[in-house]
RNA sequence: GCCGGCGUGGCUCAAUGGCAGAGCAACUGAUUUGUAAUCAGUAGGUUGCUGGUUCGACUCCGGCCGCCGGCACCA
């Protein structure tokens, strides 16, 4: 038999498995091989070898990653399956950085002190060296091996035989495969966390214990991933956001963030540039009121479906809600005039304070609340205008976002089962949208059924440091509330048209998009951004501090925002104040500088001191600030 | 909302049934400082709230609130 291997043609005997294979091709890594591959198809290693190009897997590899963290969720089953005799188990899979199971453990309570023992018997078990071996039954023998499984009872019937599953010892599990050849070969792992999870994600179903876990090739690589979990934390917006003192949470009002004055400083410096880029781009900003009568929410329909989610209150016998979304208030000021069609496309943007009431256990620091800022605009335009204005807000996004250094990916979410309006105009719509996102040049997915009932969408997701990835800016084509409203222009002949309402946002809600850049900078911002730009450091304050007063004075009134550090402190201890605060210059100011009217900067995170006349440096930081450097 | 965990000075954390403590920050004084922490002192807590068990509760138990990790949710 030829096979394919390392772009030759190479001899093999009929019928070899993969073991002989790897020994015959590649002997050295014989005992590393952890799966062999033909095509696209992955074969465990005692599969026989069928023609084609074949290719050996390795624990280096991102597939051989990905088996042994799925072969390692089987291994911890059969650890728990001795332990927890009784526990009955849903689904196992690999993810990203590592595995999870989700086990019905019955009235047994688990918590994470139950890990160690549960990690000691894989231990065991990985000492054993025990085969998995693959078996294929039809479906009638696989439920009778499942018999006393529910979830496995429920999965079997759904697919197609020959059913595959995987006999360790006394384990057995229903399982695609591959797996690694035996359980030795999975020692570097170790349980994470415990979570709920509804069976088949449905939370009308029974709740199960998922148990999250990792594992690696080797002890380094496991502990290396732990360290990155650990350095993950340490960027957390929500403990930066304290150190560095930019925002707040407090327990009487969760979700609701306040904004310290550090931190209002970055979210007037992002709204500042939202105008810089928006009003050239022929957008108008309103503002919509907070909140408003029942009667306008039964108009746009969300008085029916989002009610439990509104604030509400009564006043004067009459129902008012506050408003979860802008855009009723946007389709109130359109109608205020009448619209030709050359007025389209018009863009009305608004930084729309809302509020949604999320559920409790939703709320997540900055990146999920109940209140927040939407950079809203919604855009009325003509059918035949959307191409054109979605490309337009596409080019927006990407200007905006690359200013921040954030990579994202695109979702396009297509036409749901109850849709509304023409088949063709979606069929056109998400045709497109692809277009755009092909065009884009950015990585993008598509959500098959996920768009809302009244448009397709596109989301633009940003992530974190955690590596969740948060929506941020969307483009969504509504063509329900502009018709609800009963919103038209003047159309060429003169008759009543519908326009297309284009609903946007670049940075999705204001808040959010703080605690992404907060992570994303590790709280040291660029200098545009930097709540405080310049930290002054008289070396002596007694004999410098009078030059120091200066200096800040005239950087005050150059619009930099500067402060002064004339405690009664080392240089060093206060140098050391500013690189911890993560200030972009700090400014040193002795002798030297106040004989020559100069500075000595230094720059955050770099140690060199270069010391240039004061009005040169007022050059240099209003260079970086106006064209957003980092320095 | 659900599962699990957690809640101690402004911050980070200790004390596991027996007198609530440390470091940082704050304040006072000394020192007058040249690139990541000068020294000494002072003050600061009804241990999230609430009910119970106990001679005695930060510690054990119940309820509530909040936070964290997930799940569900995010028209």
């Amino acid at each position: 038999m030829k096979v394919i291997y390392l772009g030759k043609e190479v001899e093999l005997e009929d019928g070899i498995i993969g073991f002989n294979a790897v020994k015959a091709l590649d002997p050295e890594r014989r005992k590393e091989a952890l799966a062999f591959k033909v095509g696209e198809r992955i074969y465990d290693m005692n599969q026989v070898v069928p023609e084609g190009e074949l290719s050996f897997v390795f624990p280096s590899d991102k597939e051989g990653f990905e088996m042994m963290n799925h072969s390692c969720s089987h291994l911890m089953a059969q650890a728990i399956h001795h332990l927890y005799p009784h526990a009955q188990f849903g689904f196992g899979p690999a993810i990203e950085e590592g595995f999870y199971y989700d086990v019905d453990f019955g009235e047994e309570k688990i918590t994470d002190a139950d890990f160690p023992a549960i990690e000691a018997e894989m231990r065991k078990l990985s000492k054993e060296a025990i085969p998995y071996k693959r078996k294929e039954l039809s479906i009638e023998e696989a439920l009778e091996v499942f018999k006393d499984n529910p979830y496995k009872t429920e999965h079997v019937p759904e697919l197609e035989a020959p059913i595959s599953m995987y006999e360790q010892g006394d384990f057995i599990d229903l399982c695609r495969g591959p797996h690694v050849p035996n359980t030795s070969y999975l020692k570097h792992f170790k349980l994470l966390s415990l979570a709920g999870a509804y069976w088949r994600g449905d939370s009308k179903n029974k709740q199960l214990t998922r148990i999250y876990a990792t594992c690696y090739p080797t002890e380094e690589a496991l502990k290396e991933h732990l360290e990155v979990l650990e350095k993950r934390k340490a960027n957390d917006h929500r403990r930066l956001g304290k150190e560095l003192e930019l925002f707040m949470l407090s327990d009487y009002g969760p979700g609701l963030p306040f904004f310290l004055p550090k931190g209002m400083v970055i979210k007037n410096e992002l709204m500042a540039y939202w105008r810089e880029v928006h009003i050239p781009e022929g957008y108008k900003e309103i503002e919509t009121p907070t909140m408003l009568s029942r009667e306008l929410w039964e108009i746009s329909g969300h008085w029916e479906h989002y009610k439990d989610n509104m604030y509400t209150t009564k006043v004067d016998e009459k129902d008012f809600a506050i408003k979860p979304m802008n855009c009723p208030g946007a389709l109130l000021t359109y109608k205020n005039s009448l619209h030709s069609y050359k007025d389209l496309p018009l863009r009305l943007g608004e930084f729309g304070h809302v509020h949604r009431h999320e559920a409790s256990g939703a709320l997540n620091g900055l990146f999920r609340v109940r209140g927040f800022t939407q950079d809203d605009a919604h855009i009325l335009i003509t059918p035949d205008q959307i191409e054109d204005e979605v490309k337009r807000i596409m080019s927006i996004f990407d200007r905006m976002y690359s200013v921040f250094g954030l990579s994202y990916y695109i979702v396009l979410s297509t036409r749901p089962d109850d849709y509304i309006g023409e088949k063709e105009f979606w069929d056109r719509s998400e045709k497109i949208l692809a277009e755009a996102c092909e065009h884009s040049g950015h990585e993008y997915r598509i959500n098959e059924g996920d768009g809302a009932f009244y448009g397709p969408k596109l989301d633009f997701k940003l992530r974190d440091t955690m590596g969740r990835t948060w929506q941020c800016g969307t483009i969504q084509l509504d063509v329900n509330l502009p018709h609800r409203f009963g919103a038209y222009y003047i159309d060429e002949k003169g008759e009543k048209a519908e326009p297309v309402m284009l609903h946007r946002v670049v940075f999705g809600s204001v808040e959010r998009f703080i605690g992404i850049l907060i992570e994303n900078y590790g709280g040291a911002f660029p200098t545009w951004l930097a709540p405080v730009q310049v930290r002054l450091l008289p070396v002596s304050p007694e004999a410098h501090g009078e030059y120091g007063k200066e200096v800040y004075d005239i950087l005050m009134k150059e619009g930099i925002r500067v402060e002064l550090d004339d405690a009664n402190e080392k240089l060093g201890y206060r140098l050391r104040n500013a690189v911890v605060s993560k200030i972009p210059y700090s400014l040193v100011l002795g002798e030297k500088e106040k004989e020559t009217r100069s500075v000595t900067y230094r720059i955050y995170g770099q140690k060199d001191q270069i010391t240039v006349p004061l009005d040169e440096f007022i050059a240099l930081i209003k260079k970086a600030i106006k064209e957003k450097a980092r320095f």
